[in-house]
DNA sequence: TTACTTATGTATAGAAATATACAAAATGAT
DNA sequence: ATCATTTTGTATATTTCTATACATAAGTAA
């Protein structure tokens, strides 16, 4: 038997990781699956696990998978392992979670907001708030990771936000360093709508490797997974098809000041325009839609000639990414078949029949907080990836009461490097 | 000193495809390079470079690197490990090569072909043509891999021409499992586009790790490498840009049957349509460019239309994507600024600040072969991979004369798995 | 030239992972 | 109930890899 004390080996502990990984991602959930995707001997994996079962972060599931012969006994991460804090900046709104790793909202709160404030103090006061959260929901284990979601593109690996945007002040300012700076967690951020793509594709459509998420609300976006991975483009700003522009006789004027633009033609913001032109009241996506759900016919004759301007870009999106399914989501899409049926009519008729022969356009099943949602599925994604892991399990090891400094050294020398 | 026979120590060398992967690639070409790279002790380093070494598969290269100190000699893959096959599938030709590890000619041969040949026929005349080449050359080493490019959308993971195209009767016609029975190597096939484009971004534009590959030719084609990598859609048919179709007064008839196609306002075969209109000798894009070098206005005028066209569609392309270069090539790029002028025009006008802010477009240098050397590439890249490396090495072991079987069991126990 | 720096090789002891073998457990099928 | 099958645990001897230390090599800067 392994030498212990009483917060288990940590030595083993540290170099679990990869174990850890297999099966917190649910790669490999059971013994002989991790003696597989491992490739390690039977002996080490007995000997990781065991490690990370005694240290309390594994553990076995009451149900068992058939097998054939014995069953086979199903890994979890246990629940306790820790918390994921995230926040979602709207435009009026800051909307912050605090997430068990299984990404249910433990606890949840929604602060006003103006972009005037800037940055640094907005970054102060989600740190106050998820601390708020922290303190109210007593003690869930490590804080795993931090995630963001704004509403401007973002530079991924740099973590800032780029170019103008609604976003006024936050160009190319260093969002992840005063996060980190608050707590010890890797802090992840990301535009809004590529972590809505993530989650529908995570949780909802993990079968289809490329999809394409279209969020039809007061504005237009879209989202790329390809070849399961989150497409960010060279600075961040791809998925940018709401600005696209398209040539006609009187092109109407979009709010980023061109002319033709598939936001000025089909978003939210123009369909409440031309109703209001019409008499209606409307003011955004929301309002559209509660005329489209009283059945007012201009509502809905706007809805459905915005689809079909939205399957005009969906269309050469198409010809381009060749994606496997499309998800439309967004405000708009509570109008249902409204919308999709312009999507589905100019994609069937322009594209080449190779790319649209086993695609499917679907509606997103209607679900609040996606962004949320998205953003801590980043957040452990990330967290749990094999890098991730051993990040983790490092500051676990180091969380632990008892020093490791007066070990003798061999115990702390053969950690594995990430990569 | 470990246990050696003539043919060095198997074991150890099956055991060193990660350093060969390493040195081959590019990753870390000295000795402490690989020390930090891989992770591993320098002991063990040492150990597999000598089996590499002694096995005449690494080399050390005459020039060194300076450090500061002794300066770093440097470690390269010996050219006489072996040889890459590569084919082109044109339209009429086939285009055969026999390539060096860094893809250097060492020799080529072109057949003439029509497509009725079907995909049986083709491919054995192709496997003929190849056992030829190797016959002339002599000794080059073990066969390393075979690629072919193919002028229709390709499935790549299935290694299967898709969809109707100009392929006819090779739509879902398995092409690995022949192609790999003449030879004992493995296969990579895929899109002409796509391997030119991998060949732009390998050799002249490495810096950018988003590319786009705009290929303009008698047809009008992309390819984009995002994050390091051949992007090809769920179905292998992105990139196709040729048949987005715009709306327009009189739009063109497409040779794909749609109307106002890109293809049909700017590719090759749609300029020299125009030019026969106008009384002109025109057939195809070379007709077109000889017309242009000569200064026809009227070619030269033709061709800036093109420009705009494909620069319009490449607005759209830019705003999706957000590449961070667009690579322009194919015969009709010999127009030069010509034909740039219009698609810098368009993207500039029409994509916002961020997409372009940092976004060069840039004519492909000229030169011949580019489907050809980027289907090298493909192989070579995937040959030199981890684990093309791991297999690489088992297949050079197996290869060696004496056979391994007699010798104790402990001697091959160990091979590390490829993952 | 001398000092400094980095690269590289190797001996040694010890730690970690492996292969192999055996054993027991837990289920379904006969 | 018995058998076949798969999962899981563990002891043993061995192999592989590591850490450490020392030595040498081959440049640059003073």
């Amino acid at each position: 038997m392994p030498i212990r004390d009483g917060v288990g080996d940590t030595a083993a502990l540290t170099n679990a990781s990869d174990i850890f990984s297999l099966i917190a991602t649910g790669t490999a959930v059971s013994r002989s699956a991790l003696l597989e995707r491992s490739g390690l001997s039977r002996v080490t994996v007995t000997q990781r696990l065991n490690a990370l079962i005694a240290a309390d972060l594994i553990g076995e599931a009451a149900e068992t998978l058939p097998s054939g012969g014995r069953p086979t006994r199903v890994l979890t991460v246990n629940r306790q392992v820790g918390h994921v804090l995230v926040a979602n900046i709207g435009e009026s709104h800051l909307h912050l979670a605090l997430m068990s790793p299984d990404l249910m909202m433990i606890a949840q709160s929604t602060l006003r907001y103006e972009v005037a404030e800037g940055p640094t103090a907005t970054l102060n006061r989600i740190a106050d708030g998820f601390r708020q959260l922290q303190a109210e929901t007593g003690d869930n284990g490590i804080l795993l990771g931090i995630g963001l979601s704004l509403p401007a593109p973002v530079d991924y690996k740099r973590g800032r936000v780029v170019g103008p945007s609604v976003m006024r002040g936050w160009d190319d300012v260093d969002i992840i360093g005063p996060m980190a700076a608050h707590f010890d967690a890797p802090v992840y951020v990301d535009n809004d709508v590529n972590l809505m793509t993530l989650y529908e594709y995570r949780r909802h459509f993990q079968l289809a490797d490329d999809i394409l998420y279209i969020k039809v609300g007061t504005g237009i976006g879209a989202g790329f997974i390809a070849d399961g991975k989150i497409f960010r483009g060279a600075h961040g700003a791809s998925g940018d098809i709401g600005h696209i522009q398209f040539d006609s006789d009187d092109p109407p004027l979009c709010r980023c000041g061109k002319l033709g633009c598939v936001e000025a033609r089909a978003a939210g913001w123009a369909i409440a325009r031309d109703l209001r032109a019409l008499g209606f009241k409307a003011e955004n996506a929301r309002d559209v839609i509660a005329l489209v759900d009283e059945q007012v016919p201009e509502a809905i004759m706007l809805l459905r000639k915005a689809g079909r301007v939205i399957g005009e870009v969906t269309a050469d999106v198409v010809s381009i990414l060749n994606p496997g399914l499309i998800v439309v989501g967004g405000t708009l899409a509570r109008g249902g078949d409204f919308l999709l049926s312009g999507i589905r009519e100019l994609v069937y008729q322009r594209c080449l029949p190779l790319a649209t022969r086993e695609l499917n356009i679907v509606l997103a099943p209607p679900q609040a907080d996606i962004a949320l949602l998205g953003t801590g599925q980043l957040v452990v994604d990330n967290v749990f990836s094999p890098p991730g892991a051993a990040d983790l399990l490092n500051r676990i090891v180091a969380s632990m009461t008892r020093p490791v400094a007066d070990r003798p050294e061999g115990a702390r020398r053969r950690v594995r490097r990430a990569g």
